[in-house]
RNA sequence: GGAGAAGUAGCGAAGUGGUCAUAACGCGCCGCACUCGAAAUGCGGUUGUCCGCAAGGGCACGUGGGUUCGAAUCCCACCUUCUCCGCCA
């Protein structure tokens, strides 16, 4: 969320910012309606000084015995006024939360402005893509041919967008997390193994909502929802807490599956492990001084970058534009891996700035030293990677004419095989 | 799920309707003094937030309500932690 106070003294920017990202929010009544609100504010606070300031006087009063009476008949009106301006005060103050919690984070100034996912810009390319002197197959059919994935089945058992991964499909996914997690450990992230279900308030920290309800599981007659990723919980580690500026940066890694409604998305991607309502992700996430968040970002994605690197996998490196942007984030740079099924590059990591915008909702701040204001801490996180979809490129990149796959160098020692098949 | 206890500053803890909330007292931390230096000792300082140019004022004692002229204090609901019982991996 942004600074209400920022908001105010910097209307154009915000409406500017707005506009990039093609939002429709009414900023002019919102301003309107904030005005009325710090008015409203005065004049309750005068009002609640004169009632403290009457009731010490009462005190006084009646310690020295005297008669206090008059003074508190003329209170009473007084209280009553009060409660019923409070009131106003709420349901205005409820007005203006409901339009700020919606407001989208402000586009850094070097993402490019655009209107969807077409204006996002290549950055960077890296690995040669393979010439194929057979026709390869599809991830879900390899993963059905040799007998580690099974889709059928988990339609039975709980529907549509889950998958049963099976011997060396299922030792491949928890090779690949473990080869993730060491990798990064390995580069000073802390481990983490967090909750897979988080409360509301956990949820309105990183973003989630109120705007995205519909894209969560939420668990019945519960405050949980399932993590729709490990930032969630991560990020949430140190909520209304302050932190001392020494320790920062701070950086963790985590595994965690991921569970996600897809809402809107019927039809898209309903073939193989790409799009799943259940799947595994190793998550980074930094807690970074704000004069640090951008060289963090970059940081940050060249770690993601190196496990694709390490894989032998060809990815390209885009920068969001502003109109693909996520709710949250100042700025993003995707990794998409090549699939060869595809014929294209497809997410498989996604890294964020997100400044103080979830920092700000989580109430997550940083001390510079004794006596110092505390001030908001820069929240960053990526997939390090989407191990699901790693799978599928593995499965697809690595083919073999005679059907078998061949297992990554950097990943035989955490599978013992060279081959699957 | 049942019974009991507790939630006040970084930690421990006092306060049981009004001059006790910049919150006693203790520990910790920071500064100063003493010292060659340290320990010990002494003195001083140590919550956050909102409105306001400022002066000044408001709010917060787990959370939310209620009673009252006035609530940390009384009442109700909820949350969390601890102890015991039950169940369970």
């Amino acid at each position: 969320m942004l600074d209400l106070k920022f908001i105010r003294t910097n209307p154009e920017i915000v409406k500017e910012a707005l506009a990039k990202r093609h939002a429709a929010i009414d900023l002019d009544l919102f301003l309107r309606q904030e005005e009325k609100r710090r008015q409203l504010l005065f004049q309750v606070e005068n009002y609640k000084a004169e009632r403290n300031k009457t009731s010490e006087e009462v005190a006084k009063l009646k310690k020295s015995g005297g008669n206090a009476e008059d003074l508190i008949n003329s209170m009473r009106n007084l209280g009553a006024k009060i409660k019923e301006l409070e009131q106003d005060l709420a349901e205005l103050d409820k007005q203006i939360q409901e339009v700020l919690y919606t407001i989208p984070n402000i586009p850094h100034s070097s993402v490019p402005v655009g209107k969807d996912e077409n204006d996002n810009l290549e950055v960077r390319k890296w690995g040669k893509v393979r010439e194929f002197t057979f026709d390869p197959l599809p991830h879900y059919e390899l993963g059905k041919r040799l007998d580690i994935l099974d889709f059928g089945r988990a339609g039975k058992v709980t529907g549509a967008r889950f998958t049963f991964y099976k011997g060396l499909g299922a030792k491949l996914e928890r090779a690949l997390i473990n080869f993730m997690l060491d990798r990064h450990c390995k580069k000073g992230y802390t481990e983490i193994f967090p909750p897979f279900m988080v409360n509301t308030q956990s949820m309105f920290g990183t973003g989630q909502l109120p705007k995205f309800e519909q894209d969560a599981f939420k668990v019945e007659n519960t405050d949980y929802y399932l993590i729709p990723t490990a930032e969630v919980p991560v990020t949430n580690l140190f909520r209304d807490e302050i932190l001392e500026a020494e320790k920062l940066p701070l950086a963790f890694c985590a595994y965690s599956a991921c569970f996600r409604a897809e809402a809107g998305t019927a039809g898209r991607d309903t073939r193989g492990l790409i799009r799943q309502h259940q799947f595994n992700k190793v998550e980074l996430v930094k807690f970074s001084l704000p004069e640090h968040s951008y060289q963090e970002l970059e940081s940050l994605t060249a770690d993601a970058e190196a496990i694709l690197q390490e894989l032998e996998l060809p990815y390209r490196v885009v920068v969001l534009s502003s109109g693909d942007l996520g709710f949250s984030s100042a700025k993003t740079y995707d990794l998409e891996v090549w699939l060869p099924s595809f014929n294209t590059y497809r997410e498989i990591s996604s890294c964020s700035n997100f400044e103080d915008f979830q920092a700000r909702r989580a109430n997550i701040r940083f001390r510079r030293g004794p006596k110092e204001k505390p001030e908001y801490v820069h929240t960053l996180n990526g997939s390090g990677l989407a191990i699901g979809r790693t799978v599928a490129a593995i499965l697809e990149n690595y083919q073999q004419e005679d059907g078998r796959i061949k297992i990554p160098q950097a990943l035989q020692p955490y599978m013992g095989l060279e081959y699957i098949g």
